[in-house]
DNA sequence: TATGAATGAGACTTCATTCAT
DNA sequence: AATGAATGAAGTCTCATTCAT
């Protein structure tokens, strides 16, 4: 947890200090980060980083949650989600869900590497906390489905997680790949496949947990 | 690649060598992994793995080939899979796929770690030489599965990858964690569970990718 | 080239730390100098010089430049040199020579050595760029000489530079050499043996390359 | 010394190893020039080295030896210097000498660094058993000049010794390193220099020591 | 609070030397 | 005697963390 310092720093320090801290360690994974990079990229001094933070370590776990804080709000603001099909959560979003990754594809990028168990020695102590965020909000879609027909229900709901997300985490990673791929401005062409794959993936989903 | 010494090691050696390298680097990951470490769970000296390969990073590439073909030689030799089925695949195995999990917990979860795309920062350069052995094997399940009618032809055989190693995957490190746990000797209940979460994946994979 | 760093520390300590190299250096040599040892007699910590030079090679480099510099400086005072004599630039000197060995043995034990060429492997590179500065002032004293007919003219200026280093190198080596014997204070016995090694030395110059 | 392994060997094995070992610390230097190398370059086991010399001390000591032993006999065999003159022990020469450092361009340079000090802290040790050796002869050149009427007579003989030292060794390091320069073979041109650089050092020499 | 120099534990790597075959 | 694998001491360099200003 960030030290009271941190808390008291102006929004704009406090983020460039994350994104630095996010972008260093997707760059080079946590034992090759370095803090001196992630200071110089956040334009502070090194010394002040452990003013904020206890550790490396500590900083980096709030990465990870500063992170998935982040794109909780700004998938919260875009879907009402109250009570939304497992299928409808992808196709509905569509180019949205794009538009995210293109719109903070550090975060994003950053989040997936954390949700498929890259830094796992890291995180599992913190596993029970925050992976277990996105995996609630997963599991009620699951039993959303369930209870209105559109989910097999010969599949307990645990099994069905799996499948979910080896499938999206497995095309999230296939898209951001790609978005990587055409930096600045994708084409229509672009978004176009981008928008496929998506639809590929929920039809997939659909056959496959569907009932 | 391994110096001319290495090769020249006998059978016994060079397997403790690859498995204590292994074993660091699955526990550690690449980084924080220690040749010291290595070269003692080894029982041999520091300086000699620098007599049999250039460095950390040709030794870590070289375990990641070695077990990929330890792999291999075990697989070949279990499935014939002359012509077999993309579903057959898996459930044919069955226990039997566990029973190599469990004999070889830590080539399995290797495998599974470089797969999965752990170390892509430093396996990205090899990948295309070896990541494509096992997708090609894939590929010619799913091209099959077309051919005979079992595999759903509206998506192009990438997409339909994507989703069948995002499902294998997850189900198969939650097989692996799940192995872990019960160390020793698992109960037949332990076993049915494998078995069952092994047909609960066969059954999503069908019908998601079935026609 | 030090980093900034380096730059910035108070003169007290940058001095500390360049003789402290030059000491070890000029003692062991290259490859044998111990960067553990330097940081030590300069009463820094070994990382510290890693905070002011790239790596040793940076460091021995650095070394060569100051020690040049310094004695640069220090002649500049003591000879006004504007249109000297060949001749004249040693035997007005004489004994303030001496006494400039006598007070920086160490600088000017590490000079002969780069100017006569051990570290050659390493200095080439910037010989150019050092050693011409020394060369460039006794060419203009070669030129001067012939100029006013006090040097023979039947032969060109660069042997009659490769003449006068050989002499004056090894004469002042000797000197240097024999200081290093008495260590503390010189009798002034000693000191009329090295006027005279200095006379002698003029005196051979004067009739080698004289008209 | 080496042991008395290496004396029972084959003349051409032994010159290998000779010659592998003073290629290698001429181009490396004592602390970088490595065993093993030494060892491939004279195709022996890294092993027989040790069966030979005592360490890699012994190694080079006995290659300064060697070197000089070597270069002693073919001086000889070429001048039969029975009371020769100073200035004709290296006018009569001339492009023979060239001939021997072209022929022998390893054991020439190798011989002047040591000669010129490099080394010094190894040879330190052995200077008054080698060095002296060619200082002697030298020494001797000198007595006869005096004694014939060449050589004045104002200064002692071995002021005169450093004198002729610093001009030989200097000039026979230019004519090495122009010789390094055009390889294989010399043109004519290129040979008449090489004589006119001997002959202006034998003329500076003459006039400044001379009488 | 902010800064950035100072520190030193610790990692990788090299290589002279030993030793078993 | 010859070989070349084995060894481990020792050295360079990195970088998280501390600390004085």
């Amino acid at each position: 947890m960030p030290k009271r310092t941190f808390n008291r720093l102006d929004d704009d320090k406090k983020e460039r200090v994350m994104r630095a801290a996010i972008e260093e360690f997707l760059a080079r994974g946590y034992e090759a980060a370095k803090i001196e990079t992630i200071a110089q990229t956040a334009g502070v001094a090194k010394g002040s980083l452990y003013q904020y933070f206890d550790d490396k370590k500590d900083l980096f776990l709030y990465s990870v949650t500063w992170a998935i804080e982040y794109f909780m709000k700004s998938i919260d603001r875009q879907t009402p989600l109250k009570d939304m099909d497992v299928y409808d959560y992808f196709l509905s979003s569509g180019r949205e869900r794009y538009e995210l990754m293109k719109r903070e594809p550090l975060l994003a990028a950053f989040s997936l590497d954390v949700a498929s168990g890259k830094y796992n020695s890291l995180t599992r102590e913190i596993n029970s906390e925050y992976k277990r965020i996105g995996e609630e909000y997963e599991l009620r879609l699951i039993a959303n489905g369930k209870r209105r027909g559109t989910v097999r229900d010969d599949l307990d709901d645990k099994t069905l997680l799996l499948f979910f997300q080896g499938v999206t985490e497995k095309f999230t990673g296939e898209i951001m790949a790609k978005a990587e791929g055409f930096k600045s401005d994708p084409t229509e062409e672009q978004l176009c496949g981008m928008e496929n794959l998506m639809k590929s993936m929920v039809s997939l989903l659909k056959q496959g947990m569907g009932r």
